[in-house]
RNA sequence: GGCCCCAUCGUCUAGUCUGGUCCAGGACACCAGGUUUUCAUCCUGGUAACGCGGGUUCGAAUCCCGCUGGGGUCACCA
């Protein structure tokens, strides 16, 4: 909503020759040791899944190091969309969204508006930064590679490849292709290509072990009995990943790739193909990979998982859900791989009122988790500052500016993580309590116009600002507020009584407690402004003049207003419901105490 | 299964490179106390880990080997 979609400028024609031609001699280019240029390059086939952030803060965190020093830093955004048939527009608009709701901007990529500045663009004349824009581009260097011999065409079709590899695991031998292309003399496969018979392009890898030295796991060397003549263009004419990427990172000058460990074994075939076209490698950064707690992987499907786990709880077999038909419905029950679409999957979990986990960014600011916190929580996973506090304990708890200063590969942690979510509980809830209480409202308010519509009808802006003080402190996430102060969302009349908290407070002993509340009621009057200070100072002086300490009256009042025995401080608690109602809940309450049916 | 990566409290981790100052430190969670008109916050204290087996060494969480365990990857996906 923030989010202004500017996609048209990100659109410029191509100027890939010059561009092409540029590269050796571009002053940024991998050779400066003055310069950091990372990128976050992520396929837009969903949202921005919360590995993926996390990758993205961290190449966004060590271009800004670089930049912080006084060299030149810069952490450009590309999207990698050559899957034709998974890459959605929506999906590219909903991660940059994301990535703007986080605090991680990119220098150079996509150009959009957020909450009033202009992140992204083409400073640097390499884009464009969509990489189904950048076909001609492709082609050329898999051209270069072809009259170099250094690719091949290859004619089998995915079938006949498919017969193969399934033969190969029924012998119980590694599949690897076995460049029966290669038969086919020269001439004759470039003959048949330029007549435009169907075709894959695959890079003839070097029989000799290629070496990665990764900044965190050190030098992993891989032999070329792991490798077979991969495919570096697709039979639809668009690029496999691995020519797109090393093509768009040398021509974009990309000095430093971090990304996920799931890459390690993809980065010697990249470096085949920098070695076969000339270029210079990157310095490449591998990360620890996210878990769930009990080890399984973050996915999406969890979500999923979850739902169906509850449907089948509740006993449901037919569609709750308004446009899913029933046979759809069953059939996604059955199915363990079959997903819904999100919004029908968040209907669902609120009509079984089960807390769906959350796994995309997007879920995370829906269940009222501030940036903030996710990006410090998220740092941590995997890196440590090696720093201490004054008081001896490790820094753990810092902002985007402290992590842009101190970022470095040499903190990063080798083995596999998992995402403890009640941690993360826990960095959000301290960092809710550290805002202002204007700040806080702010949040609060803004938060609640996306997600709650009901918290957003009873509460004005005005009304969280006087409530911030007492729910900053007994909120985890922005969207457990409204459980602080449940009792404004009941109606006077509706108050359902804890009997036992209604005995403790009111009638046990000698009923003290009912007798302050009866005497209260007529001191009401007299606070006004009814503004939390004045009730606090009101209920202290009445405290005074009855000579009783705070819990014989403060205890009885909360109760009647409540219902029961917590709630925020009095002030706060009195003022949101107003002075009419308190009166209400008080007087029937007291009726409520007084009845003889008043049970336990 | 082949290849590759990894291994300290329940979890995230410091310490490992440059063996002794580590009967292993911090954080979250948990437990116990304290402050407070309830709750929450806050404060104090506590429980809790070097996966196993061999070496090397006067001495190993730290170095070497093996095992076990976890993960990644083996697509005309990225």
């Amino acid at each position: 909503m923030h989010l202004l979609w500017l996609s048209a400028l990100a659109r410029g024609p191509l100027r890939s020759l010059r561009r092409f031609g540029l590269l050796n001699s571009h002053p940024m280019s991998a050779s400066d040791p003055n310069t950091v240029i990372t990128r976050f390059a992520p396929s837009p086939t969903g949202h921005l899944h919360i590995g993926g952030a996390r990758t993205a803060l961290l190449c966004w965190a060590y271009a800004q190091r670089a930049l912080k020093e006084g060299r030149n830093g810069r952490f450009l955004l590309r999207i990698e969309d050559t899957d034709q048939a998974r890459s959605s527009e929506s999906s590219t608009r909903g991660i940059l969204e994301d990535l703007a709701w986080l605090g991680i901007d990119w220098a150079d990529g996509p150009t959009v508006e957020y909450n009033g500045h202009t992140i992204g663009g083409d400073e640097r004349g390499v884009g464009p930064y969509y990489q189904s824009q950048r076909l001609d581009l492709y082609n050329q260097h898999i051209d270069k590679l072809i009259e170099s011999d250094h690719a091949y065409p290859a004619f089998e079709t995915p079938e006949e490849l498919e017969a193969k590899r399934k033969e190969a695991i029924e012998a119980k031998v590694g599949y690897k292709y076995d460049r029966e292309a290669l038969q086919i003399p020269r001439e004759e496969r470039m003959k048949r290509m330029a007549a435009g018979e169907p075709h894959v392009v695959r890079l003839k890898m070097p029989d000799e072990p290629i070496a990665v030295h990764d900044q965190i796991l050190g030098d992993v060397t891989v032999g070329p009995d792991e490798f077979d003549d991969f495919i570096i263009r697709k039979r639809d004419g668009f690029p496999t990943y691995h020519l797109a990427v090393v093509v768009d990172d040398a021509l974009m000058g990309v000095t430093h790739v971090l990304r996920g460990q799931e890459h390690l074994i993809n980065t010697p075939r990249h470096i085949a193909i920098q070695q076969a076209l000339g270029f210079s490698s990157p310095t490449y950064a591998h990360l620890p990979l996210i878990f769930n707690a009990d080890g399984s992987k973050m996915s999406k499907r969890d979500k999923d998982k979850t739902a169906k786990k509850a449907v089948k709880d509740a006993n449901l077999s037919t569609s709750p859900i308004e446009g899913l038909s029933d046979a759809d419905f069953a059939k996604w029950l059955k199915d363990k791989t079959r997903q819904l679409p999100s919004d029908q999957l968040l209907t669902l979990a609120g009509m079984l009122r089960v807390h769906l986990p959350e796994i995309d960014v997007e879920d995370f600011r829906r269940a009222g988790y501030l940036p903030e916190a996710l990006n410090n929580y998220l740092a941590l996973l995997g890196w440590n500052p090696k720093a201490k506090n004054d008081d001896g304990t490790d820094v753990e708890r810092f902002d985007m500016d402290y992590l842009a200063a101190n970022y470095s590969f040499e903190g990063m942690g080798k083995g596999q993580a998992k995402f403890d979510r009640v941690k993360l509980l826990s960095f959000n809830g301290d960092a809710i309590a550290q805002l202002s209480d204007e700040e806080f409202a702010k949040r609060w308010h803004q938060w609640a116009t996306s997600y709650d519509a009901a918290l957003c009808a009873r509460f004005s802006a005005a009304d969280m600002l006087m409530l911030a003080p007492a729910v900053k402190t007994r909120c985890k996430t922005l969207a457990d507020g409204r459980d602080v102060v449940g009792f404004a969302f009941i109606a006077d009349d509706a108050i359902e009584y804890d009997g036992k908290a209604l005995h403790k407070a009111l009638l046990k002993g000698d009923a003290k407690g009912l007798e302050m509340l009866k005497l209260f009621v007529d001191e009401l009057d007299s606070i006004d402004p009814f503004t939390p200070e004045a009730i606090e100072q009101g209920v202290a002086a009445f405290c005074e003049k009855h000579e009783v300490g705070m819990g014989k009256v403060a205890q009885p009042i909360r109760v009647a207003v409540t219902g029961g025995p917590v709630s925020p401080p009095l002030g706060q608690t009195l003022a949101i419901i107003g002075k009419d109602a308190t009166r209400n809940r008080i007087d029937s309450c007291i009726r409520n105490a007084e009845s003889p049916s008043q049970a336990t």
